[in-house]
DNA sequence: ATCACAATACTTTTT
DNA sequence: GTATTGTGAT
C-alpha cells in the first residue's frame, strides 16, 4: 500500500500486523482512527479481503460515517470487491435484527423506543403494580432495568434483595412484556437480542461469522457486557479482531461501559497481540503534560509517557469568574480578542462543559455580543415536542399497535379525547379481544362498538377516519406527501398557532424525511431512533463549538476552553461518593485537555447558580493537580479548604450568627496574606456571611467570602 | 369530562 | 429552567 509512508513505525506496525486478536492501546491524538482506517484499507488491498468481509464497529455515527470518508478516498475507487460493514454496535445489530425478524418475539416492523417512551412504559408498570410514583422513582427504575440490561440479567434473574430492587424486579417484568406488547423495542435490547438469538440458534451465530471473519472495533474501552459478549460470539475461536482502546478515556460506565473488558480481551485471547501507540499529533507538551499529571493522580493505573514534536506551547490560562454570566462573558471577549488579533478563526474554538445545561450562560454570552456559535447536542432535536408528536402520528401509522404512539397522536392536538374517553377505548378493545386501532377504525366506519358512549364515539370516530384514510395511502405514496396529510388532517399549523419555531422544526424533521423517501417508513423511524443530534455536526459554519466534555471525545480544536471546574460542576456532585465515579469525572476532564492542539484555558465561577439558588463554590479538585509551572492566571493559590464552610454550616453549636453588619466598608484599605494590598469595592450581606470585592494592586479585583479569606483592615 | 394554567419538585453524561 | 401534578374554569 503506497500510503504507508505516512504513518509513523508505531503505527505502521499496527496496521501491517499479522491477522488475529490484535489490541491497540493508544493515547489520545495519536492517531488511532487514521490507525483504524488504513488498517481497514490494508486487509483489502494488501491481505485482498474482500470488502463486504468487514464489520467495522464504532460507537457514535460520527465515528462511522468519519471512517467511511477516509477509507473511501484511502481506496480510490477500487471498491470492486463490495463495500465494508461500517456502523454503531446498535444499527449494526438492529439491521440484523430486522433480517431475522422471524426468531424474534416483535415482527420486523418493530419500532424501537427512546427514553421517553421507556419512561411511559415503566410509569405504566407501576401503576398497574399500584405503586406510588413519588415513593419509587420512574427514572431510578429505569436506569435499574437498563443496567441489568446491560449485565445481560434478566428479570428472573434479577436479584431483589431490598423493596426497591423487588418493585424494579417486577416492573422489569413487566416492562418487557408491554415492549413487546408494542412490537418496540429499547436500546438495550437491540444487542440483548441477538446474543439470545445466537445463543439459541448456533446456526444463524455460524452464518454471521463467516459473513465478517474480520472485525474492527473502534473506542474498545467503551464496550459493556453486551458489547463485548457480542464481539466474542461474532469472533469465535480463531480470530481477525483489531480494536483499538484507551483505557484513560473511558467515560461510559453509568452506561454500563466496563474499560475492564480491555483486559477479559487479553484473557480469553492469550495470543492476543498488543501494540503500544503513545506519541501525539495534536498538542503541546505543556498540555500532555497538565493531561498526564490529571490523569497520574489516578490510583491502579499504568503510566503511559504521552509525547509530541509539537514544542512546548503556550502555558494553560486559568481564570476565575465572578458567577456563570461573566464565565461567559470572558469567553466571549477572549474568542473576540484572539480573532481580532488573527491569532485564531472562529472555528478553532470549542467550549466544554460538564452538563448540558451550561451550555445556557455560555449562548446567552454569545447572544449578547451578537456572535454565532455552533451547539452540539443540548435541547435534542429528537427530543422536542412537536418533533415527537409527528413521529408518534408516523410510528403508529407504521406500527399500529404501538400504544405508546397512538395515546399520544390521539391527544394531540386535544380533540375532546381525555383519561375517560381513552380508558373506554381500551376497555372496548380488551372487550372485543381486538386493538384500540381496529375498534377506532370501525368506529370510524360507522360501526356501534359496547362501551363507547356516545359522547366519546365522536372524536373517536374522527379520529378513527383519518387513522384509515392515513393506513390506506402510507405504502402509496411518498413519506414526505404521508407527513404532509398528517399535518393538514390535524391541522397541526393551528395547534402550534403563531410559534414559528416549532413549525420550522417540524419542517425539518419533514426535510430529513424527504431525504428517506426511497427508504420508506423503516429505515427513517430507525434513523430518527438512532441517530443522536450529537453527531449532528454543522461543518461548514465557521464559529466557536459548544459541546459536552462527553461529546467532545474523539473531536480535536485548536483552542479549548473547559468552563465549570467548581466541585459539584466538575467533578459532578452525583459523582461525589462513590470512588469510581469520581475516577470517570477526572478522566472527563482529561478527555477534556487532550482535544486541544494549542491552548487550553480553564474557567470556574467563584458564584454558581443552579436550581434558582445561587450559591458560592469552591474550585475543582482537578485544578490542584495541574503542575504550578504548565499554568497561568489568576487562581493560582486560591484553593480554600472546602471542609471549613462545611464544618460550620453542619454543626449546631458552632453555627456563625448572620454578620447584622458588614465589616468591611467601600473605599477600606485591606490586606490580604496572599493578593496583598487593596481597595474595597463594595460588600455584600449573603445569608450567614459577608461578600467583599476588593481592587488589589498587585492582582486586580478578587472576590472573597469574608470570613474565610483571613482579609485584614489595614490600619490607617 | 377536558383543558389551560398555576404550583411543585427535580435536574449528568448518550446509543 | 423543565417535567409533572393539581386545581379551577369551561
Amino acid at each position: 500500500m503506497d500510503r504507508l509512508s505516512d504513518l509513523n513505525p508505531q503505527q505502521r506496525e499496527a496496521v501491517t500486523a499479522a491477522p488475529g486478536p490484535i489490541l491497540v492501546l493508544a493515547g489520545p491524538g495519536s492517531g488511532k482512527t487514521r490507525v483504524l482506517t488504513y488498517r481497514l484499507a490494508y486487509l483489502i488491498q494488501e491481505l485482498k479481503v474482500p470488502a463486504a468481509e468487514i464489520l467495522a464497529l464504532t460507537f457514535t455515527n460520527k465515528a462511522a460515517r468519519e471512517m467511511e470518508g477516509r477509507a473511501l478516498s484511502l481506496l480510490g475507487g477500487s471498491r470492486a470487491t463490495g463495500v465494508p460493514r461500517l456502523g454503531t454496535f446498535h444499527s449494526t445489530f438492529a439491521r440484523i435484527l430486522r433480517i431475522e425478524a422471524d426468531r424474534l418475539p416483535v415482527t420486523r416492523d418493530f419500532v424501537i423506543f427512546d427514553d421517553v417512551d421507556q419512561l411511559e412504559l415503566v410509569r405504566q408498570s407501576l401503576k398497574e403494580l399500584n405503586q406510588d410514583p413519588k415513593q419509587v422513582q420512574p427514572r431510578r427504575v429505569l436506569a435499574s432495568i437498563s443496567r441489568a440490561k446491560n449485565e445481560m440479567i434478566e428479570p428472573q434473574a434479577f436479584a431483589s434483595d431490598t423493596y426497591f430492587t423487588e418493585i424494579t424486579r417486577r416492573v422489569y417484568e413487566r416492562y418487557q412484556q408491554l415492549l413487546l406488547a408494542n412490537n418496540a423495542l429499547d436500546f438495550d435490547d437491540l444487542l440483548l437480542l441477538p446474543i439470545q438469538l445466537f445463543s439459541e440458534h448456533e446456526a444463524t451465530l455460524h452464518t454471521y461469522r463467516r459473513r465478517y471473519p474480520h472485525l474492527l472495533v473502534d473506542e474498545f474501552q467503551d464496550t459493556n457486557t453486551a458489547q463485548y459478549t457480542l464481539l466474542r460470539m461474532l469472533a469465535g475461536a480463531k480470530p481477525d479482531l483489531f480494536a483499538v482502546a484507551d483505557p484513560d478515556q473511558s467515560i461510559y460506565r453509568w452506561r454500563g461501559a466496563d474499560y475492564r473488558n480491555v483486559k477479559r480481551l487479553r484473557d480469553d485471547f492469550p495470543d492476543l497481540n498488543t501494540l503500544l501507540l503513545e506519541q501525539n499529533y495534536r498538542s503541546t507538551q505543556t498540555i500532555l503534560d497538565a493531561a498526564m499529571a490529571v490523569i497520574d493522580r489516578q490510583p491502579d493505573r499504568q503510566h503511559k509517557q504521552l509525547f509530541t514534536e509539537r514544542g512546548t506551547g503556550d502555558p494553560i490560562l486559568i481564570h476565575e469568574a465572578y458567577d456563570q454570566d461573566e464565565e461567559g462573558q470572558f469567553v466571549v471577549e477572549k474568542i473576540s480578542m484572539l480573532t481580532l488579533t488573527g491569532e485564531a478563526e472562529p472555528g478553532d474554538f470549542a467550549v466544554m462543559y460538564r452538563t448540558n445545561a451550561q451550555s445556557r450562560a455560555i449562548e446567552e454570552a454569545f447572544l449578547r455580543a451578537g456572535l454565532p456559535y455552533r451547539l452540539v447536542g443540548a435541547q435534542r432535536f429528537y427530543g422536542r415536542k412537536e418533533v415527537k408528536d409527528l413521529i408518534a402520528y408516523l410510528r403508529l401509522i407504521h406500527n399500529p399497535v404501538d400504544q405508546v404512539s397512538l395515546e399520544r397522536a390521539i391527544r394531540t392536538p386535544p380533540r375532546g379525547i381525555g383519561d375517560k374517553t381513552l380508558a373506554a377505548l381500551w376497555a372496548a378493545a380488551d372487550q372485543a379481544e381486538a386493538t384500540p386501532i381496529d375498534i377506532l377504525l370501525m368506529l370510524g366506519r360507522g360501526v356501534e362498538v359496547t362501551g363507547i358512549s356516545a359522547r366519546a364515539r365522536t372524536p373517536l370516530a374522527q379520529f378513527g377516519a383519518l387513522l384509515s384514510g392515513w393506513l390506506e395511502i402510507k405504502d402509496r405514496v411518498l413519506l414526505d406527501s404521508l407527513i404532509d396529510r398528517v399535518l393538514e388532517d390535524v391541522e397541526y399549523r393551528g395547534y402550534l398557532g403563531s410559534d414559528e419555531d416549532r413549525w420550522a422544526n417540524v419542517m425539518e424533521l419533514r426535510g430529513v424525511a424527504q431525504e428517506f423517501s426511497e427508504l420508506g417508513l423503516v429505515e427513517f423511524l430507525q434513523q430518527v431512533a438512532l441517530v443522536s443530534d450529537q453527531d449532528t455536526l454543522t461543518e461548514n459554519l465557521n464559529a466557536p463549538t459548544l459541546l459536552t466534555l462527553h461529546a467532545a471525545k474523539g473531536l480535536e480544536f485548536p483552542i479549548v476552553f473547559i468552563v465549570g471546574l467548581d466541585e459539584g460542576e466538575l467533578p459532578h456532585y452525583r459523582s461525589q461518593d462513590d470512588p469510581e465515579a469520581m475516577a470517570e469525572e477526572r478522566r472527563l476532564f482529561y478527555v477534556g485537555l487532550t482535544r486541544a492542539q494549542d491552548r487550553v484555558i480553564l474557567l470556574r465561577a467563584f458564584r454558581r447558580r443552579s436550581r434558582g439558588v445561587s450559591s458560592l463554590t469552591d474550585p475543582s479538585r482537578f485544578l490542584d493537580d495541574l503542575p504550578a509551572d504548565l499554568i497561568e492566571g489568576d487562581l493560582i493559590g486560591m484553593r480554600t479548604p472546602a471542609q471549613a464552610g462545611y464544618d460550620r454550616e453542619t454543626s449546631w453549636q458552632g453555627r456563625v450568627p448572620a454578620p447584622t453588619e458588614a465589616r468591611f466598608q467601600a473605599g477600606m484599605r485591606v490586606i490580604h496574606p496572599q493578593f496583598g494590598e487593596g481597595i474595597v469595592l463594595e460588600t455584600q450581606l449573603e445569608y450567614d456571611d459577608e461578600e467583599v470585592t476588593v481592587n488589589f494592586e498587585e492582582v486586580g479585583v478578587k472576590h472573597l467570602v469574608a470570613s474565610m479569606a483571613s482579609l485584614e483592615i489595614e490600619d490607617p
